[in-house]
DNA sequence: ATTTTGCGCAACCATTTGATTGCACAAATA
DNA sequence: TATTTGTGCAATCAAATGGTTGCGCAAAAT
């Protein structure tokens, strides 16, 4: 069953993964080399991460090289933007909130 | 298995009852009011979100309610990060090399 | 005091998951 | 041409997962 971006960066093999080949693109077996786990099992982590876009691959003979999508990373931005709006708002108004306080201080002084 | 905070959001259920508390904090019925399922099956996902502190509960009488601790959505903005970077970095240069070609564009004209 | 409501927990079940092993095919190398 | 290397896929397995049902306890309502 084909997973969303959120399901794809559960694993924390696939994290590593994901951050492994941030800045360039990596064979299977170059991956693998980075883990204590079979060739397969990265193959696998890849596909399911290809799948959903996270990543794409480009062949060079009997070579893959699998590249992050950046982009799609955006997806997971985006979901956060709506929580990200919360705690920007409670941190400005614990700052309003401060600054009265500090206001009101000298204010008795 | 304690699950991490990736874990937690990858479940598209969870991730709705993450949003739906954003706001307010809820107590399992009325959660569980918005969905198609039982509420021992939201009970369980919340313990879920519970145990990697990304809710809290608040207990008054035999309600029980349910906050969402937006800070704890920080970490994921954290991983993000350094990925942030890249695609920013990408943009930045892609900015460059379209003003490059506009004023190539135009010499030539 | 009794009944109703809120709610977590355990047991159960079918499904999914992540890793391994074995295999096969194509490209590169000798 | 033969061998080696890179790689994906299928089968298998144990563990994890998500939902349901049933139960029991505490608080609220009657």
């Amino acid at each position: 069953m084909r997973r969303d971006i959120f399901q794809a960066i559960a694993d924390p093999t696939r994290r590593a993964i994901i951050a492994l080949i941030a800045l360039q693109a990596m064979t299977p077996n170059a991956i693998a080399e980075q883990f204590d786990t079979t060739r397969q099992a990265v193959s696998k982590h890849l596909r399911i991460l290809t799948e959903c876009e996270l990543v794409t691959q480009k062949q060079q003979g009997r070579e893959i090289y699998y590249q992050l999508q950046v982009n799609k990373m955006k997806e997971i931005d985006k979901w956060l933007n709506q929580f990200r709006k919360i705690w920007e708002d409670r941190f400005d108004n614990l700052d309003k909130y401060l600054a009265k306080i500090q206001a009101n201080a000298k204010n008795k002084k």
